[in-house]
DNA sequence: CCACTTCTGAAGCGATCACTTCAGAACAGG
DNA sequence: CCTGTTCTGAAGTGATCGCTTCAGAAGTGG
């Protein structure tokens, strides 16, 4: 969607490339601790132009977070959204979260470390986490759903092992966020793919 | 441990009052947004004062930080690691801690607040807080322990459930600070004291 | 009362924050 | 080349940060 200029001086630099380094910071340092000084020094761009073509600081977060969105959405929540599987789903689900959020440093996820910062003040910012939050549990719910009516598991406390699974998804990402060792985040994991195991009922043998 | 002054001019405040005054505002507002004139304000007190009598706004958080918890060890974790209880004392851990992290308004656990906002920095709060972690952990084992040697529950994947718990106990906590609803909240609580009862296995009749 | 010590209040320190200003650079159309 | 437009770089805005300075207030023991 990057629109050719008619007129004027040309804009020094790529939008994407920008906005992906913000992220990337963004992600990694946080919003608040991301200075504009250092969006400045890490993307090569003038606070000037970034302003420029952006308006301010927050703006530059929504746009990165478009994109943001985008991909966790392409990575995690379609597959397990639009998976015909039940409980496999929900276990890949979490393998991919567990490197989505571990992948190269203690980065979490970037809606989730947003939601955590601000507080729960009401901003532009907020609104956007409370849809995403409703988005994951919305999936999760679906893939119980599908694993309840293929008889994977009883059809019973759907509502509450969704929220469950959520609060994990939560609790995850504050662990690794707040310098758990791997050791421990892989323990949590554990003890979430154990739990879900745990609702698996004997099945009748097909064939 | 408050001495009496010897010689010089005596302190006009107390100190028990402004480290209880000083944990309020960390607790609710953050460490970070509580700035040193925010202290001031509320305290009632000089800043000159507060840096004389705490020397940092470090070792003043570290200060408010004991009281901190000695208060949630008595709330919180010495019930359950102390009741002869299993499955019940875990509930009512829950319980407690859902009160606890909604009392007046949307405040967390401190410790975990402060874990969520360092980001993991190798800092004399972070050592205290992965302390903390440890302990919780340990008391969701220890009454995981007792309600296995009751019979009460199976005596398997203690280890996986006790960090199944404490990943929700980090869940809670965000999802509280993150500006969830009250019935976002409710719904994930229900969700953990649903799936604590899943684990309780048929009685012998007793009696 | 005096010497000594400790604490207080106001003012101010340098650093850093998000953001702005403005002269001039770099293009287009005429 | 000239005019009009957009973008860039460096400098600087006021606000706020954690923290310090220092004169003087408020006590003590002699």
């Amino acid at each position: 969607m990057t629109i050719a200029h008619a007129r004027g001086r040309p804009r020094g630099f790529d939008l994407d490339d920008a906005l992906d380094a913000a992220l990337e910071l963004f992600w990694r340092e946080g919003f608040r601790a991301t200075s504009t000084r250092d969006l400045e020094a890490t993307l090569g761009v003038n606070q000037s132009s970034l302003y420029h073509a952006f308006g301010s600081k927050a703006e530059l977060l929504a746009a990165a977070l478009d994109r943001y969105e985008r991909r966790i959405d392409a990575a995690l929540v379609e597959p397990l959204e639009g998976s015909p599987l039940g409980l496999e789903a929900i276990e890949d689900f979490f393998s991919n979260l567990h490197r989505w959020i571990t992948h190269d440093g203690k980065r979490g996820c970037l809606v989730i470390n947003l939601m955590a910062e601000d507080g729960g003040a009401d901003t532009a910012i907020t609104r956007r986490t409370r849809r995403y939050r409703r988005r994951v549990r919305s999936a999760l719910h679906t893939a119980l759903d599908r694993a309840a009516r293929s008889g994977e598991i009883a059809p019973t406390a759907l509502d509450e092992r969704s929220e469950l699974l959520f609060g994990m998804v939560l609790g995850l990402n504050i662990a690794v966020r707040g310098g758990a060792s791997r050791a421990e985040i892989g323990g949590i994991m554990t003890g979430v793919q154990q739990q879900i195991g745990a609702w698996r009922l004997p099945q009748p043998a097909t064939e």
